[in-house]
DNA sequence: AAGCGAATACTTTTT
DNA sequence: GTATTCGCTT
């Protein structure tokens, strides 16, 4: 029998309640977890509640992971398949592979990520006849996104709508709810609705899941969204059996939808709760804790509270201004190297935190340079690549016939003389027949394109439908296999003698090698459970920290995790706080800054430069240091200021005034000396010129005449640029 | 039909 | 710096 010695009073209360609702408000690093995991042994040791009817939601797959392996080491005579331990995501997709035939749905449904779902816009947006700037595709999934998390319907947008504009809105957002039925797909906040329909619709379906799951234990419950607290309270609302875990100074998921007055709901819904708050932190140093509470103290709606520890003071909090994003880098670098080689500690040790993943580039840089191990979570995803969602594409479309959007991603992948005009075509036939594309193709020999299009059509549509027959039989890996095999993928990489394709080759490989590890470990499992698993894993859940390696990762990313050293990055107006509209918002940057500081055990740097740039190689604007860094008393830091030879002054800095315009804070007063003469006009060598996109440079030649003449232009950062003086935009200013 | 070069837009954060 | 789109050439 495990016991609860090692945890304290309220930590033991919060896992001995079993009889009515219990929330825990548990802060950062109070051990959460432990009490979490505590709970379900104890759930399962108390002999009421058998592992196969306990829920466990957690918010990543990473934190399900290890829950699991937890719960295994204090119960090993446990049969391992009957805890159910996921994201709501991944809950909630298990459901539908069962009752997708309530619903409308066959069991064998794709799952849609964002590029998906954008894609199937802009085929919407063009087939309306629409601007397609006026209807950028991001923007409408997310308005989408927002409507279906607030349970608004299409009928119900274009009723509220007060403008054509809106109107169109709600008809973009209808079609897209068609087509999702029609692909036989889903994206993510439609897993998240169905099991509300099912339940809805099906009493006795609700019933099962209700006698199914008899206790449920939610965790980062302050990230929940409305269809999600829908969600357990068809499951709990009734037997009232339920643990939440949450903490509203954590909560950073508002833009997602993530609604705060849950927990107030919670009171509502589950009127006996039980409060309990765990207030005592067990990771960090006091300096830490203080530096944290100190900036989120200032929001506005949040319940007074302040976490305490027995811990040490610790060291003081590093405070570092930069030049820029590169000395930046360098003094990161430089730290890890020195706290590397005297004081005992482990790459592993160490975590860059940054706002956006964009940041990342200068630190690589910096750390390859210095030949450091990192490993980065995030950014360019590898199930994001070109080349993985190429094969994914084609395992999808053999799993679901009805796909669509893969079909149209892989027909003329790797070139095979299908095009736009012979996909049109065979498109109009689909739409006669009500067919998907795939299946419109058994009628291929009736249409009307060129004999060499058809032979090769039909070619297609016997590869897939073969590997599709297979698929019920053979493990995954192997329909993988012979499918790269058939369209000669290997070679298709590999001939073009390009280190480029080289690579990408490499990472199908590695795609294989994943796909087979999944089947080891799941020798029941179809094409479908494969495909299912990866479209909800997330970059954190490759993310290995056995590795002893550095991590990079978004403040967002790293939320439920520590590490002995952090370093928290770009702390600059505009940045981190990002764009601020509203005192909500700002709320939500200083939990992240809580978050991001509350990840250290012992030590925290925080840095910020004097000038970044933000795209590529744009000139560099200046950065006014965070307000943030204000609010942390000074007396706990210590501050390494830039030497007065390269603070920020004309001299150093020629083209100050240039950069200062450009920036957000100098916005309002436009640089005045240079007078702007509009239209081509002449071009002479060393004019300066300004341009839209790069901003201030010197023409360095020209080449032709008139409006064609190609024009070598350097800008700031060492960029040429060959632009042609027509299209260019170019407007001349005096040199 | 496909491949190239050039211009454009874009970056919060993630299941 | 990357993804995407467009126009032009073959």
């Amino acid at each position: 029998m495990n016991n609860q010695n090692n945890l304290n009073k309220q930590q033991r209360e919060a896992v001995l309640e079993i009889e009515s609702p219990v929330l825990i408000f548990a802060g950062a690093g109070s051990g959460k977890t432990r009490v979490l995991t505590q709970k379900i042994v104890h759930l399962i040791e108390s002999n009421i509640y058998p592992a196969h009817k306990i829920l466990s939601v957690t918010f990543t797959n990473k934190a399900a992971t290890e829950m699991k392996t937890r719960v295994k080491s204090m119960l090993p005579e446990m049969n391992d398949s009957s805890l159910s331990i996921g994201t709501f995501h991944s809950i909630a997709a298990r459901i539908l592979r069962f009752e997708a035939q309530y619903l409308g749905y066959e069991r064998s449904f794709t799952i849609y990520d964002t590029e998906d779902g954008k894609k199937l816009i802009k085929d919407i947006v063009k087939e309306m006849d629409l601007n397609a700037s006026m209807y950028n595709a991001r923007n409408i999934l997310s308005i989408i996104s927002s409507n279906k998390n607030n349970f608004v319907s299409p009928d119900e947008l274009r009723e509220k709508s007060k403008n054509p504009y809106e109107t169109k809105m709600a008809d973009i957002y209808e079609k897209y709810q068609e087509r999702l039925i029609n692909n036989n797909a889903m994206d993510f906040d439609e897993l998240l609705l169905q099991p509300l329909y099912l339940f809805r619709d099906f009493p006795e379906r609700l019933e099962f899941y209700r006698q199914r799951y008899q206790y449920i234990l939610v965790d980062e419950y302050q990230d929940t969204n409305k269809p999600q607290f829908e969600f357990v309270k068809y499951l709990a609302g009734d037997h009232q059996r339920i643990t939440v875990v949450g903490d509203d100074d954590q909560s950073i998921y508002g833009w997602r939808g993530a609604d705060i007055t849950n927990i107030l709901e919670f009171e509502k819904t589950f009127p006996d709760a039980n409060i309990i708050k765990l207030e005592q932190n067990y990771r960090s140093t006091k300096h830490i804790l203080k530096a944290a509470h100190s900036v989120v103290k200032h929001n506005t709606k949040r319940s007074p509270k302040e976490l305490w520890t027995d811990n040490n003071d610790g060291s003081l909090i590093t405070l570092k201004q930069s030049e820029d994003e590169r000395g930046e880098a360098k003094f990161i670098v430089s730290r890890i190297q020195r706290s590397y080689k005297s004081d005992n500690k482990k790459f592993g040790d160490f975590a860059i935190l940054y706002r956006t993943n964009a940041q990342s580039r200068a630190i690589e840089e910096k750390l390859i340079h210095g030949t450091i191990p990192y490993s980065i979570v995030g950014g360019l995803k590898f199930f994001e690549r070109k080349e993985i969602k190429d094969v994914l594409a084609y395992l999808r479309l053999i799993a679901n016939v009805k796909d669509n959007i893969s079909f149209e991603r892989v027909v003329n992948f790797p070139t095979r003389g299908l095009g736009m005009t012979t996909i049109r075509k065979l498109s109009i036939r689909a739409g006669q027949l009500n067919q998907s594309l795939l299946e419109a193709m058994e009628t291929t020999e009736t249409l009307e394109i060129r004999p060499a299009q058809k032979e090769v059509m039909k070619k297609f549509k016997v590869l897939i439908d073969d590997l599709k027959s297979q698929s019920d039989s053979k493990p995954a890996v192997e329909i993988c296999r012979s499918l790269i095999k058939e369209i000669s993928l290997e070679a298709h990489y590999l001939n073009q003698n390009s280190e480029d394709e080289a690579d990408r080759w490499n990472n199908v490989e590695e795609l294989i090698r994943g796909i087979e590890l999944f089947c080891d470990e799941n020798p029941e499992a179809k094409l479908s459970d494969y495909l299912e698993n990866v479209s909800l894993q997330t970059d954190l859940d490759r993310w290995n920290d056995a590795k002893d390696s550095i991590t990079l990762m978004t403040v967002h990313s790293a939320k439920g995790l520590e590490f002995p050293v952090v370093f928290i990055t770009g702390l600059e107006e505009r940045l981190f706080p990002l764009r601020v509209n509203d005192e909500q918002d700002l709320d939500e940057e200083r939990r992240l800054f809580y978050v991001a500081m509350t990840r250290a055990k012992e030590k925290v740097y925080l840095t910020h430069a004097q000038f970044r740039r933000r795209y590529g190689g744009d000139a560099p604007s200046y950065m006014m240091r965070s307000e943030f860094i204000d609010h942390i008393p000074s007396e706990i830091l210590d501050e390494i200021k830039l030497p007065a030879n390269k603070k920020i002054s004309t001299g150093n800095y020629p083209d100050l005034e240039f950069w200062q315009a450009n920036s957000y804070r100098g916005q309002k007063n436009k640089l005045a000396g240079d007078k702007q003469i509009e239209g081509e006009g002449d071009f002479k060598v060393n004019q300066i010129v300004d341009h839209k996109m790069w901003g201030r440079g010197k023409v360095l030649s020209i080449e032709g005449m008139g409006e064609k003449a190609k024009i070598t232009v350097l800008f700031s950062g060492d960029i040429r640029k060959k632009l042609i003086a027509k299209y260019a935009g170019l407007k001349l200013l005096s040199s």
